[in-house]
RNA sequence: CGGGAAGUAGCGCAGUCUGGUAGCGCAUCACACUGGGGGUGUGGGGGUCGCAGGUUCAAAUCCUGUCUUCCCGACCA
């Protein structure tokens, strides 16, 4: 993409509503703009971000043996006064009224309408386990939205929804999303922590938090330090195999949000103990026939006889997870994007456009970018170097390329790596070739 | 929902106390210079001061109401 040619619509200053780093950034990169509280346009770049975490999602989910479907956002309130959420949900929920005077809602989530889609398809054991997810847009009224697409209104979410006959069943579709979440928040490029987590409104027995380490999180965390010997990238999908042993691995540790942690009941030793802060991106819950039951979604077992399903729900927060991603990656100059969710892998910068030699070589090596399939940003605009730069930090792709008059005259580019500041010259024919390897 | 702060040009702000022709920086447009870390100069364009009432000869400024946004707390798959 030339940049000349793109919408990038970056701020040298901060606006004052944005306080935390990632909503500053995200502001100032041009990722997103503010509609009403809560309520975000995700502009070029922030969406190739969004879009990028949910593909990543989506390839876990499916690896997970998961199926993927859409829903509606907006649902019919017959169902959640069925399930007695209507009532429940409060001010939170935001409530419409058709043409026709229906009570309508704008989905803050879909626990209801999967169960009703189950019930009316589903009606023997044979056909179980199922799970299935989407990727759409949510809308809950908080209270007190905040921290950019941290705490938004409208915010995209993953949410996934397992379906088994028995609890034994249903414990091994949690083991599978247990494993897929930490494959995908590792492949995100963050550190999250699987936490046990209270069931709260949703009720159950079994349930987790995945955390993400950041300074600025929300809440105060605390874990063992023997997490940091864990990898989870070693961690393999599967439905199949018994993910139990990776599962009991990772819950054996201690790790607890500040609502669920207890010095004195802790199994830490204090010097094992670390603190720190962390951001919700996933939450995981088994909460067996709480909604199948009343809503009688029911299959017929072996022996003929109805029985409800044991249901879990599964859910990773999309947009907020661009802004976590940010708070525990980001310096001074602005945001370092890990390569699997960076917006463009190289930007490319032609530091001295007026040099038509220089302007022709930052071209040829553009369309060869191109043709090799490289994602690149080519800052093909006739303002000063100063300025390329600084407007590159600020985007935070992982690799820049610099070529100016001095470099054509010596036969290289700076490759410069946005992580570490590293910067090293390669031969201008070389430069492609870095990146396709 | 309790407490606090703020709405003036696209962004950041001054002006409000003490009423009298709406300002600065950045951005933007034109031209020239410049070209390896947000460069320099000259000249332009852009705001019914959130909205609605009121007081006054006169309101960004004083009064009343209202809307919006942000922060702290409570809340929060």
């Amino acid at each position: 993409m030339r940049l000349s040619r793109y919408f990038l619509p970056t701020l040298k200053e901060t606006p004052a509503e944005a306080q935390i780093a990632s909503h500053r950034l995200m502001l100032r990169a041009g990722m997103i703009r503010q509609g009403a509280a809560g309520i975000y346009t995700w502009l070029p770049i922030g969406h190739r971000v969004l879009q990028k975490i949910e593909n990543i999602v989506r390839e876990e989910q499916n690896k997970a043996g998961a199926i993927e479907l859409l829903m509606p956002t907006i649902q019919s309130a017959d169902l959640w006064v069925e399930s007695g959420r209507y009532d429940d949900y409060g001010k939170e929920m935001l409530r419409i009224e058709d043409r026709h005077e229906r009570k309508m809602l704008f989905g803050p989530t879909n626990e209801e309408m999967i169960t009703d889609i189950f019930r009316r398809e589903v009606k023997s054991y044979k056909d179980l386990p199922l799970n299935l997810y989407h990727i759409q847009w949510k809308f809950r009224d908080e209270i007190r939205p905040r921290f950019g697409v941290m705490r938004g209104r409208e915010f995209l979410m993953k949410d996934a929804y397992s379906f088994d006959l028995d609890t034994e069943s249903a414990v091994r579709s949690y083991n599978a999303m247990f494993v897929a979440y930490l494959r995908t928040f590792a492949r995100l490029g963050v550190r999250a922590i699987p936490m046990r987590a209270d069931t709260g409104p949703i009720g159950g027995d079994l349930s987790h938090e995945f955390i993400v380490l950041a300074e600025t999180g929300e809440s105060e965390v605390f874990f063992d330090k023997g997490f940091d010997a864990f990898d989870p990238l070693a961690v393999q999908p599967g439905t199949d195999e018994d993910l139990q042993p990776t599962v009991d691995q990772w819950t054996s540790l201690y790790a607890a949000t500040d609502e669920m942690h207890n010095p004195d009941t802790a199994s830490v030793s204090e010097n094992d103990l670390v603190r720190g802060r962390g951001i919700e991106v996933g939450h995981i819950f088994l909460f067996g026939d709480k909604y199948s039951k009343p809503m009688k979604a029911e299959v017929q077992d072996a022996n003929g006889s109805s029985v409800p399903v044991q249901m879990g729900s599964y859910g990773i927060g999309v947009s907020r997870l661009a802004g976590a991603i940010i708070e525990a990656s980001h310096d001074e100059a602005g945001i370092i994007w890990p390569e699997s969710v960076a917006p463009f892998k190289v930007g490319l910068m032609n530091l001295t456009p007026k040099d038509a030699e220089c302007t022709t070589t930052c071209d040829r090596l553009y369309s060869q970018m191109q043709e090799a399939g490289v994602e690149v940003l080519y800052d093909d605009r006739a303002t000063g170097a100063g300025a390329k730069f600084a407007n590159m930090d600020l985007i935070g792709l992982p690799w820049q390329v610099a070529l100016g008059s001095r470099g054509i005259k010596n036969g290289v580019v700076e490759l410069k790596n946005r992580a570490t500041g590293e910067r090293q010259e390669v031969a201008i024919d070389a430069i492609v070739g870095k990146f396709t390897s």
